[in-house]
DNA sequence: ATGAAAGCGCTAACAT
DNA sequence: ATGTTAGCGCTTTCAT
């Protein structure tokens, strides 16, 4: 009697103090029942009674009691966590991109047992660089890899054996779990967009045609252009940077519009590229949409006071989250299962004001 | 001999596969010592003679091993983890502000054992909504705050008692610790260097006054003007605007100079702001630095061909980060001295185009 | 200077 | 249906 009052008595001050942290011995005590029977009806469910797990669950509830994740990942033999990489540049470019599929991970995150933990890597990745410190800890069950790396990262991780999924990038190399955007649906409807707006002379501003979402952008463009029987022509099209940012396609459209006075309408492989475009226009007195219609890809959704707002590609940037870190958790559950599997997220064309119909040029 | 093959034979094993976790006891059988003295040696040196340790780190060494975090936690019943929370908006925004912040804690974090978990809050959280995942599984030894978070969401923390540090922003009632912008200083410094290229008609452009840093940087303003023995002229000021952002910068900037047209400098409250200042002077035909000085404050470095380049006051945010994490685990390692402590962290004029000296028309 | 052993909170056989 | 108990990997007295 003295025993279990002072047991009770204990409860409340750990409970107003926060100080100490409940147990599950609490839980038993308060419940009247072993430890065991706890660890058993909170791992869902057994053969115990409805009754038991009446009074067990109450006692969880009042005392507030979240099982030790030290404890149980101890057991458990597994580190509870994911780990989340991308190049620094990625994550501190301007379009919040990558950050919305970070969110994602972590929004669900909420569904599983994991902790997301971020790292950034050197863009300039070399073979003896070191890792991020939770790879070197092993701290993680498995690994989520956002945008393009270097391959000498892909290469240094592969030697930990931990499970990855790509998100927005694959390597050249090598057979991963992946999730992709349709890219190639992307490119087509961005580029039929256009030819149903009438145009017919679509420039293709692109860059680091070795990065796969921008060559399957490429190829849904070109795709589009064959279907509606429109000559593909290699003039129009500008790959030449290495890094599909706003400099680039500046420079980008600058080229082909210096050597291509009848191009009408552009579409840039990200929206990154299409604001350097706008750019461009605006200081060479190039009026969008009117003289020139503008399609972007990403829907970055940046607080750019754009003008005009840009017509894009939607891309499910938190969703594309959610589905690598649903995808990882399951690549670890199931691990004797080593086929791989692609994931591909739809996307959206979403009209706005820097496209323009024109007249058809062809009666 | 034959045990002690067998178990040199597993270690192999367990490097070459990566499968199994090499344990203390690998080490200590490698070492041919016990699982104590490893432990011993680990926990940095005790009276461990030199040549045993050299054994035991050299197995350490060639076993490449890692203490499992889980079994160090549980026994000193710490979660090892410290959460950092922002609210979504400020995570997604354009300039990489806080997300600079954020990997300053990261990279504090190889210093200590700390893993930093991230969690985003609606801007608009309310009472009753549910605090991040990590909070509620306290599974955070400490927490960073970074940037402006509603007070219901701080009224909900403060009953986990869990030790908080603020970054670039504290709550109008309480004592926390704190690390800061020299926002007064930089304040001046911004007003200073405009007065300096004999500017005396110089606006502010602001947002959200409650706001510590905007009303810092305000007093610094007018600090600065008192100096130079320039009167204040309030209609000179602006701050309607709930949240500095582009948008508020462009419409406080359209009233300030609809009202007012001999104003020759604007000093905006930081560089989003001040972006909206320079989107209102192009489509209004006010060339910068010509017309109109401007200077911003944070120095967000975007990914923005500004054109002028910005003048601002350099804000040190990877520092930032740095000195919030070494802060929160000072608090945690102190935690029975609960005296707060504010970090003031040093800001920097950084004169780029967008501010041009004037002629002195005070002849 | 080093080892034996208890115990952190939990899970999962194995008992009952 | 519920309890007993071993042990996950580690730290930390307490012995020796």
């Amino acid at each position: 009697m003295t025993i279990i009052f002072l047991l009770d008595k204990l409860d409340i001050v750990k409970r107003l103090t926060y100080v100490m942290s409940i147990t599950i011995k609490d839980v038993a005590n308060k419940a009247g029942v072993s430890i065991a029977t706890v660890s058993l009806i909170l791992s869902n469910n057994e053969r115990i009674s409805t009754e038991t797990k009446r009074r067990v669950l109450k006692a969880v509830k009042e005392l507030d009691y979240h099982p030790s994740r030290s404890a149980r990942r101890l057991v458990a033999n597994v580190t509870g966590n994911i780990g989340f990489i991308l190049t620094d540049d990625h994550f501190l470019k301007t379009e919040p991109f990558y950050t919305r599929i970070f969110l994602g991970t972590e929004f669900a995150t909420r569904e599983n047992e994991y902790y997301v933990l971020l790292a950034t890597v050197d863009t300039n990745f070399k073979e003896g660089d070191s890792l991020p410190q939770f790879i070197q800890e092993r701290s993680v069950d498995g690994i989520i890899i956002a945008g393009k790396v270097p391959n000498a990262l892909i290469n240094n991780l592969d030697k930990y054996h931990i499970p990855i999924v790509f998100v927005d990038y694959y390597p050249p190399k090598g057979d991963y779990s992946v999730v992709m955007i349709d890219n190639i649906k992307g490119g087509m409807s961005a580029t039929q967009h256009l030819i149903e707006y009438n145009h017919r002379n679509i420039a293709f501003v692109g860059a680091d045609i070795m990065h796969p979402s921008i060559s399957y952008r490429l190829y849904g463009y070109k795709q589009a252009l064959q279907n509606a029987g429109i000559n593909i022509r290699e003039e129009f099209i500008n790959t030449e940077g290495t890094y599909p940012n706003r400099q680039c396609g500046y420079s980008a459209v600058k080229k082909l519009f210096e050597r291509n006075k009848d191009i009408t309408a552009v579409f840039a492989c990200n929206d990154a590229m299409a604001i350097g475009v706008m750019q461009y226009c605006v200081d060479n007195g190039i009026k969008i949409p009117d003289d020139i219609s503008l399609i972007g890809f990403d829907d970055v959704e940046a607080d750019l006071l754009l003008n005009p707002s840009l017509t894009t590609i939607r891309v499910p940037k938190v969703e594309m989250g959610i589905e690598a870190m649903n995808l990882i958790v399951s690549v670890i559950k199931n691990k004797l299962c080593q086929s791989t599997k692609k994931i591909v997220v739809p996307v959206e064309l979403i009209v706005r004001k820097s496209t323009m119909r024109i007249e058809n040029i062809e009666l």
